[in-house]
DNA sequence: GGATATGCGGATCGCTGATCCGGTAAGCCT
DNA sequence: AGGCTTACCGGATCAGCGATCCGCATATCC
């Protein structure tokens, strides 16, 4: 790649950062090549859609995503670690407001940008919910795409601004339902694990 | 109003009718003028936003599911009515795909045409709620807001074509979040009301 | 039947993302 | 060092969006 193209691809994604960031991903890319100081045919050059360009500046922050869980399956109790990481991945879409909804059509359409970003997400999820269900702390009639689901509907009220006030309660909510033992520290009630169907 | 404003105005109405079963909440509102067989300025004249279009479109259904929520109130068990009339309150959205949304949008927004109806369904759920509460089968620690926000979450799930499959699953387990005692029939395990905080 | 006011809709504006192509200069090779 | 090729740039343009303006047609009333 020429140097002048890489610096102009440097500054489309530092504008794209600091625009989204304030915006939400539905921000204009006239808005975003105008910040870079690039005409708007060299961002669609460097990257053709918006997913394109999302995927390229939240790659790296998927792919911590990604290595927190492996961290969290060796450091905590299987129940800590797969509540944990759900809190962390709704906490950490509200740094890109609007973006739940690109994930989540991403998720089954192979030719999108994001595809294989979030399909890494929820196999690191599906380790952490499997571990918790050989555990006997998670219920036994879900998988990792019905904890992406949830995760995503937590993230998308977290988008709501009518809404979002609520969501970390709605989130222990959820996550009660996930666990079959008391998730809160403040629901202390004994519980033996749901054998359902 | 003169007679030829009438009959447009319901010409408007039916084609966005189907316009938007077809295509969804953000259907270009040319193409429902040119299905009307009417100009675009007239369509903006009658409904000036979008949303002013969505409401007078879908004001009968609010007030149906409104209606719904107290004859359930009536006719079933606290519990049998929660949980009847928030699955059909999910099951309702997903005949107007992207309108959840646009109600998360309305319900504190008082200046949107949706807000009303919003906060009538919203005050409807939180009736039905405080019944089961009353009864001791839903748990206290959840407001009527907080029913909203969880409906309208599983509504965005059932609009997500990825995740669409999985709306009734998720709808239990979240039905199983906020009931104390075992929701779904195929789970018959003997359960004590929560006493939470 | 004529006057008036009401509703109509083509034309236009500013905005969006997408595409084209003439001009510029970076980088290589001698 | 200097010239050439080729990759890259970005202004101009297009179709589509919602919104607005205003001359024209006509429903309604007397």
């Amino acid at each position: 790649m020429r140097a002048d193209a890489k610096k102009n691809r440097d500054h489309v994604l530092a504008a794209a950062g600091t625009a989204i960031t304030e915006q939400g991903v539905d921000v204009s890319l006239r808005d975003i090549a105008r910040r870079a100081d690039v005409g708007l045919a060299t961002l669609l050059r460097h990257f053709p859609t918006r997913e394109a360009l999302l995927e390229a500046l939240l790659r790296t922050s998927f792919d911590e995503m990604t290595a927190r869980a492996g961290e969290l399956e060796t450091s905590s109790s299987p129940e800590d670690a797969l509540v944990t990481w759900l809190r962390d991945c709704v906490a950490w879409t509200t740094e890109y407001r609007g973006v739940t909804v690109l994930m989540a059509a991403a998720i089954e359409d192979a030719g999108s940008a994001l595809h294989v970003s979030c399909v890494a997400l929820r196999a690191a999820g599906a380790r952490l919910l499997a571990r918790a269900q050989a555990a006997g702390v998670a219920r036994a009639d879900i998988d990792g795409t019905d904890v992406f689901a949830l995760v995503a509907a937590l993230a998308w009220l977290s988008d709501q601004p009518s809404l979002a006030p609520r969501a970390d309660h709605l989130f222990d909510i959820v996550a009660s339902a996930i666990l079959t033992s008391v998730a809160s520290s403040d629901a202390p009630g004994e519980r033996r694990p749901r054998t359902r169907s």
